[in-house]
Parts: structure tokens; sequence; C-alpha cells
DNA sequence: ATTCCGTGTGAATCTATAC
DNA sequence: CGTATAGATTCACACGGAA
């Protein structure tokens, strides 16, 4: 259907850098998030964290099957005239998020399927570049009680850049490693927020729809170095606070609910945060200092003349003094004559390329982690 | 934030049937979508699935890091100029789909964060009402090659009735047999479409996106009865009438590509109406839930800076906040630390590993067996 | 017959840096 | 701006052939 021209492969542009305004952090703003974040410089945000009203449109009261009520959200603060006056809303406080985002900074906003539809398209209408949508999958949601749909078992996060070519923060690597070594997916299985982490203020919940610090804590390792700015424009009882002051991170609040704000402050004032080493996370392979594999054959990790094949033993190639690799006269580094030997675009030297000990093939991928065991701090 | 009029409480109205107009079904209507759905009568229709273009929006090559190329879809038909383009086709098929549709029916649609956003917040803008979205959490999706995001592991369905105050089709019962008993969720975990099920057609994938029979079964059977008539704007190979034919339902396809159309047109006369040996394919196994180390850690079933030891305390290891250990200047998950402790070439971290209770050691495995029996559902 | 291993592949907005 | 080069990167499942 609609068939429209082809468009042609875009190509990554680097994009320009102004210094970062300081600006204060580790505060509670207290007013409206549009205007409060009106007050803030441009481009001084690391990261956003937003989890705005959602809109719910509820009908009367939901009852349990044994008779109890369903303590629902009826705040007025989620209530909208119509479905324009939720579009005018959101479309207002994004336009400031993005001004006052860093160029390279990224923004989470999380929704249910009430909002999270008109959310998404206004992100992308503002010229956001998505780059995941990440569902938070409950492993304890309410049931749905009349048997009417499907039980409501998840909530949607959207993770976005400032545009395509921005060089946003992905902790690639700290992210494998939360995740037993597998890469993480854009389906998350957290608990519902609930028990002691559960606020209270004279004996109910403090707010409808606290969310869980297990939550923050992922979106903030994923995408955030110590130190960034990390702003939530709703901030509500600051669970996004606590978990930035846990976590060695900077933190902005904005909330004009008095009720909320007290209870956040005093959470927040609570929080411990985590020692340096429990904090240092596994770095990225970009951010590690590289080893280039000359800097093997230097250390005499591997000596010059050893002889290297593929797993498949079709071909063998000498490791020369400067780091490069000899088959017959074809030379180069081992990603380089790797592609060129399979007739590749490209090739990962470090597992194309086996070393034999003991009758058996290894990839120089072992080599270069133990000169990093050895030798990384 | 943007608080607004208080909005009365809505109350159910019954919606006024006129009897829907007799149509020809179980036939392949060959054109655009929106063309031939005009020609459809008022009201016709119990369900409609459709898997509309997604408009991906792709850059150039990606290949494997072993070096093969992925054959991503770059067909014309998933091309369109802008967001506003897409915006109008989709827009465009919606009102037509919602005029054919009956009073009482309801609609699918499938897509990814390429477009589900828009889709979604065109059904609201028409009149829909979201009953569910819904997420196919892939079994087995393609990996992040690059290591640039998270994992895109799954693809959101939207479920949506004519209006509010439509009496759409549950069958909840069903639906509860077929989850073991336990109401059925709103994130569904099923294989993506290969091995025997996927067509292939001179040896190559007959359609780029052709979707998994069970998804289709889970659908039809959630919202449809014995009888019913359901149509799907984007026919593709056929597998919304394959699924159709095999549950007893009616069904009437739209497509305009010869090729797939001939794929379509075989498969669904080879499809037979279900028997005990079919329903066994449909059913998928259960699967063991997995807990990672890290989600023990965000969770705060263990602290960031907890010490861990072996059985034998010959090794302390601090656990760090991104589910990693470090003993000394190493780091590494679990396993991997383990491993390379022992200078072995793997390790079960979480029998190694032990944490020290009022002077004993147990293993890390009690604190995931406690957390599964708090958390799975 | 059963297990093991190698290979292929799936709706994917998939690099960084120097010159 | 564009081009060239160095360097980094994958999970689950189906299938077929070997052991």
């Amino acid at each position: 259907m609609g068939v429209m021209e082809r468009v042609a492969p875009r190509r990554k542009k680097a994009v320009a850098l102004a210094p970062a305004p300081a600006i204060e952090a580790n505060r509670l703003l207290r007013g409206d998030c549009i205007a409060e974040m009106a007050k803030l410089p441009d481009g001084c945000i690391d990261m956003i964290f937003a989890d705005p009203p959602y809109n719910l449109q509820l009908g009367g009261d939901l009852f349990r099957p044994e008779g109890g009520r369903v303590d629902a959200v009826d705040n007025d603060w989620d209530k909208f005239d119509t479905l324009s006056s939720y579009d005018r809303f959101t479309k207002a406080w994004l336009a400031q998020a993005r001004r006052i985002l860093k160029p390279n900074g990224t923004i989470w906003v999380i929704g249910s399927y009430h909002n999270i539809f008109r959310v998404g398209a206004a992100l992308q209408d503002e010229g956001f570049w998505i780059l995941n949508d990440i569902i938070w999958r409950k492993a304890n949601p309410m049931p749905n009680f009349k048997g009417t749909r499907f039980t409501n078992a998840h909530e949607t996060l959207i993770w976005a850049s400032q545009g395509e070519d921005a060089k946003y923060t992905f902790n690639y690597k700290a992210m494998k490693t939360l995740n037993d070594e597998l890469q993480m997916r854009s389906d998350w299985v957290l608990p519902i927020c609930g028990g002691q982490e559960r606020l209270k203020r004279n004996g109910t919940k403090a707010h409808p729809t606290q969310k869980p610090e297990s939550l923050l804590y992922r979106v903030m390792l994923s995408c955030t170095k110590p130190g960034d700015i990390v702003l939530d424009p709703f901030f509500g009882t600051g669970t996004t606070g606590a978990v930035a002051k846990r976590l060695g991170r900077q933190w902005i609040g904005i909330e004009r609910e008095p009720d909320y704000i007290e209870v956040a402050e005093e959470r927040i004032a609570e929080a411990l945060p985590l020692d340096e080493s429990a904090l240092a996370i596994m770095q990225t392979a970009r951010q590690q200092p590289k080893v280039a594999f000359g800097t093997l054959v230097e250390t005499g990790y591997l000596q010059p003349g050893s002889v290297l094949m593929d797993s498949k033993r079709r071909w063998s190639a000498t490791v020369r003094a400067d780091g490069s690799l000899a088959v017959g006269s074809d030379t180069g580094s081992i990603h380089k004559l790797g592609a060129t030997l399979q007739g590749a675009p490209s090739c990962n030297g470090w597992t194309f390329w086996h070393i034999e000990k003991a009758g058996k093939l290894h990839p120089i991928d072992t080599l270069r982690q133990t000169y990093l065991l050895a030798n990384e701090p």
C-alpha cells in the first residue's frame, strides 16, 4: 500500500556541541512542570525521565469479586477534557523537554495504552528519534476482575534521542552484565512497587502510581554516566531522585503537589549513595581503553611468527612484528585480512582468528581478555 | 499537571443494531486495500486483523558479526516519504475499516515502535475505543548485532472496539483455559515464524514479514465466534485466512501483490479445519522463568557492596551496581568471574558464590528461589 | 535411535574517528 | 562536507550431517 519514492540511505552526521551551561542540581523545583522547565537554560540536561498523567478515563467504581473497592487513580491531575487537550499538554511539555535536553541527551517517557500512543506520536512529531520501546512486564499485575479483557499486565516506556544522528550514551556492556551475559532485551520483567518500598502517609499510599526503584535503576544505569544530570518533570514522590542519588547521578525534580513534595524530600534525604566500588559498572567496550592487536605482540602475549587459523583451518596467517598478519602475499590487520579472505565487507578478527594450544583452537579474543584482566584497573 | 474540568463518569449505552448485510466470504480480493474495502457495505465484518506496513526507515545494509548480510525489509510497499504521508494512509484505511466493521465488531492492528504510536493515535482519533494493547514477546528475536540499543524483542498489537459502549466478543474462558487456568495477560510469548511454517518460493522466503499462525490463532480464538467473518486488508501470504479456515471462521483477504496472492491461495487450499494433531502444534510450551543475577540487585534482594564468597572462603567478591562482581582488579559476571578465578572454562555462579548469614554460607541460588516465589505469577 | 556440532536466519530505524 | 580506516559486534531455534 501507499508506495512512495525510495528514500536514500541516511548517513550519520556529527552533532556540533556547544559547552553545556552549568546549573544547580540535586533540588526540587516547586511548580508547574512547563513553567519550571521554561526557566532552565538550553541544553543543560543529560537525561529526562517523565511519568506524565495517563489520562485514564476510568468509569465508575470498580469492585473486586470478594466485594472490596479498587482504589483507582481519580486525582484531578489525571483529568483532561478531550484527547486534543491532552495532546496540547503533551506537546507543550515535550517542546520544553527537547529544548533543555543536551544534543546528545535522551528522554524516557512511561505510559499505558491510554496515553502512550499519543505521547509516542508527539515525540516523533517534535523530532525526537525513537531508540527503543520498552515493555515493563509486571510480575504481579492487578487482575482483570470482571473477566472482560486481557489482564493489563504491562506498561510501555519509550526511549528517544534528540535525532537520528545524536551520539547517545548506551552502557551496552553494563546491561549485558546485568542480564547474565545476554543482551538486554526490550521486555523487562520487574515487580510493581509494593511492600516496604511503597510510601505511605497516614496509612494510605502517598501516591497512586509510585514506580518501583528497580525500573529507574535499570533506566538510569543503561543510558547515563556518574555525575550526569537527570531531570524528572513529574517528580511525584521522587523515585527518580532517590535512585539518582543512590547511583551517583545528579537530579532535578519538578512537582507542584505539596503532599508529594514533602514525601519526596524526606525520602531522598534518607537515601544512601552507593560507595564507589559498588558503583563501578562494566564499561562499554567503546569506553574501555582499546586493546590493539599489536599491543598483545608488543607485550609478549603473542610472539611474532606465531601462526593463527580460522576455526575451520581454511587459512593460516603469520603474526608479524608490527601486529599485522600475512597470508601468502596478502597482509593487513586482523579485521581487514579476515574480511578480505572471506570476501565479506567486515569481519571481527578477534573471533575469526584462532591460536592452537594443545591441539585445540582458541579465538584470539581470549588473549585479549587475559590481557585486560591483568592490565586494567 | 494540566488540571482540567472533571469529566462525569460515562454510562454504558446499548448500541442499536441494524441487521448485518450478507456478503460473500472466503475469498481473496485483488487490489488496493482502501479501494477494495470501499466496495464492501457498511457493518458487514465481525473482526478485522491488520498488519500494515511499518515504515521502517532503515539505513544502509546491516552486517552480522561473522560477515553475513541481514536480509532486511526493503520492499517498496514499506516506503513512505514522510510521517504525514504515513498518517494520511493510516487514516484512510482506518476510516474504511471502521465503516465496514459491525457496531460490535473489533479491530486488531500489529506494529513496531516505528509505526504503532501513529496507528494507535489514529485509532483513537477515528473514535475506536482501545480495549488492550498486547505485547508479542518474541521467544527468538534477532539480536542487536552492533550493541547499540536494547534488543528489539517484541511487537505491539492494539485491540479496539467501535466505541466505549460496544458489546464486543471476548472469550474469557477460552483464553483462561489456554493459559493453564490463569487469566490471559497482555503479554504473549510466542516464537517468530520459521522452520516448516515459513513459506518459501524458489528457496527464499515468500514474504519478508510472515506472522506465526500461533499469533493469529490466539487473536481469533479470543474475540470471534465460529462462523464470524474476519477481514485482513493486508493479507500477504494469507496467515489470517489459513487460521480462519482452521478455526471454522469465514475470511476475506485483500492483497495486491500477485506473488503473495499465489502463495496465499495455495496455502489456504491446503489448510485443514482443526483437528487434534493441529491443536498440538499450536500449543506453546510455557517457558521456565529465568532470573538474571542483576535482577536481584535491582530489586533489592541483594545490595550493591555486599560480599560474596565461594564455599571454602578462598575468594571474596563485592557486588556492584550493574550485577557484576569485583575481586581485586578482576571483574565480571558471577559466572565469568567464578570461571576466571578457578582457571576453569565455565562456572555456575549461582552455586559457586555464597552469602553469609548468621555466620553460615548460603549459595546465592537460594536468593533466586526466594525471588521467584515472591514474584512469579 | 540419539546426541552433537556446524550452519543459516529472523519487521533492524545497528560505529567512531581522523583527515 | 565526504571518504577512508580501524575496531567492535549475536540469540534462539531449525535443520542437516556426522559421530
